[in-house]
DNA sequence: TTGAAAGCGCTACCAT
DNA sequence: ATGGTAGCGCTTTCAA
């Protein structure tokens, strides 16, 4: 089964290989006739072009990279299946990454992806290694999620503004003692700046501060979490209304809380970030916050599409995907003198 | 920022072009001092091979394709995870893309990717569409998790055994009233083969087909269970134990017995099918059964090494990843005649 | 409108 | 051990 190249067509049409190359592609400066011809006799001979020897002379392509370095859970899991259904809609090659951002881009550049969104941590900054990479990756690049960095364009998710939201809605309905669960950064500095515009005290130990890392390994996370979440809940600031930075923060709380014989939202009204459809199943719904992953997904696309089409961008995009709140069975009003 | 190529890195290195292409893939031939220094010379250049030009004279670059096409829930996120990890220690780039069959190879295609790993459902068969891209995708092809295809290696996952097992262990501790929740497929017929080698009769209460599809949304695959679980519990068909067939099942029904106010394992044992850490962490840690993914990933390794180094297969690989049960705090002995 | 020639980056082959 | 040359299949001048 040998290959047919351009050159077997041009024999069998009697014209040169220059010729069928443009016909095949569409370029002016061939009699229609002709084109007609070669456009025949390559569909007879079944032609497939190959991709290596195009892509040798010219290097365009519609193909997106996802970089998800540290991608757990099911947030992610719902960004990479959204994402695919979208772009494969409008054509576009989507690819995903589990590397690290430097490796990620490496990637990229060796296998022709070319323009490349990274979800990276709030607090993420471009290392000397990864700028190194990133200047040497020709293609665009788009962070999403956050992360400060001048290098290309940012769609970026107000994590703080939305825990603040959250809280002033748990006060509204009456809320006083409100507690939160998470990891350091931009969402635990939202709900103390929340508090803080409700007139409410801020009190540590309302504060669970989750340090185990995701290598810790899940048991580690869960064990810690039950245990600050006890002290807690035992202790003289108990609280109304918890918030959780993360659908897996959830995931092992919402259990314990159950052990502990506390209800949702009877008890202990429960507010989650990260809008995946899985936090409305749960044994109670979840009222949640965070960004929408269709509107992520449009956004990012609607950026690739631009950049497609040449637009010249004057300065790097700076934007920021809000959201509101959905609310569930998990939260509910309570007197404010109980 | 113009692209390194091996002439620009022979010149630097004062050699030809020819003898940087050896150095850079270990061919023989070139003196080791040389090597060693030319090697060096394109670390700092940040040089990057062209994978099209190498493609273009057969030649393989260590790049690896997963495909994940319905990949729904944690399983799929952990086997992303350490196939990276492992890779990226052997220097290989994975890519993993979530479109379809025929369309994930496409890309692959177009991106040089030459090894492409698929997961494909059990009773999963190539169609026309998909059997043609694949003539035209010119690496190696391996599925793994089972599919019937005589196109490529098929790493297959014991989906019917492992079931079977699973039986046999709960009838070994005095269980006999063992049901099954699931999807149809060979972890189905499993269980039913487990009931008959244990001389146990198949009741057809006892199983609870799921319906429901990924894309009927998760609300409603609750809904089915929680109604199809609850008719079993409070018929006469009662179980003291229970199978069930993936993680995501688990994730609904569990919460599902709770609100029932069944206790795991002293009014029902559960042995679920997949083996993922978050199981481990359940309010009460799952015994498990399903391969491992460290095992998985390992297989899937060596066979792309194996390939790699050019060695011919007589025939196609056809091998089962064997796995054992995992046993944790959701199951318990039973007298036999209570 | 057509085709001859050059060249994309790489490896294989055969000199040296 | 090293390098010159040819050629993979294609597109792109540029001259006819």
């Amino acid at each position: 089964m040998t290959k047919v190249t351009i050159k077997d067509i041009a024999q069998v049409a009697g014209v040169s290989h220059p010729t069928v190359s443009k016909a095949l592609n569409n370029v002016p400066g061939v009699k229609e006739e002709t084109r007609q011809r070669i456009l025949q006799i390559a569909r007879q001979m079944d032609y497939v072009p190959n991709v290596a020897a195009k892509r040798l002379v010219n290097h365009k392509n519609r193909s997106m990279g996802l970089i998800l370095p540290h991608a757990k859970g099911l947030f992610f899991h719902h960004l990479c299946g959204r994402l695919e259904e979208e772009a494969s809609r409008r054509d576009i090659n989507v690819l995903v990454s589990f590397a690290d951002g430097r490796q990620a881009l490496k990637t990229f550049r060796e296998h022709f992806v070319d323009f490349a969104v990274g979800w990276f941590d709030p607090a993420w900054l471009p290392n000397p290694a990864f700028t190194k990479e990133w200047k040497l990756y020709q293609g665009q690049f788009v962070v999403i999620g956050g992360g400060n960095t001048e290098l290309g364009h940012v769609l970026d998710v107000d994590r703080f503004y939305q825990v603040q939201e959250a809280v002033k809605y748990l006060h509204s309905i009456g809320h006083r003692r409100i507690a939160f669960a998470g990891r350091e950064g931009p969402k635990c500095q939202g709900y103390i700046h929340g508090l803080m515009d409700c007139g409410l005290n801020y009190h540590p130990s309302r504060m669970i501060v989750i340090n185990s890392a995701y290598y810790d390994g899940i048991a580690r996370k869960k064990e810690e979490m039950r245990h600050k979440f006890n002290t807690l809940w035992q202790g003289k600031h108990r609280p109304t209304a918890l918030i959780m930075d993360s659908q897996d923060v959830a995931f092992s709380l919402v259990n314990t809380i159950g052990e502990l014989q506390i209800s949702i939202p009877e008890d202990l009204s429960i507010i989650c970030y990260d809008d995946v459809p899985e936090l409305s199943v749960y044994p109670v719904p979840l009222t949640v916050c965070g960004p929408a992953i269709p509107d992520l997904v449009q956004r990012v696309l609607d950026l690739y599409e631009q950049i497609y089409q040449g637009h010249q961008f004057k300065q790097p995009v700076r934007e920021v995907v809000t959201s509101k709140l959905i609310l569930r069975d998990s939260t509910r009003p309570i007197n404010p003198l109980c």
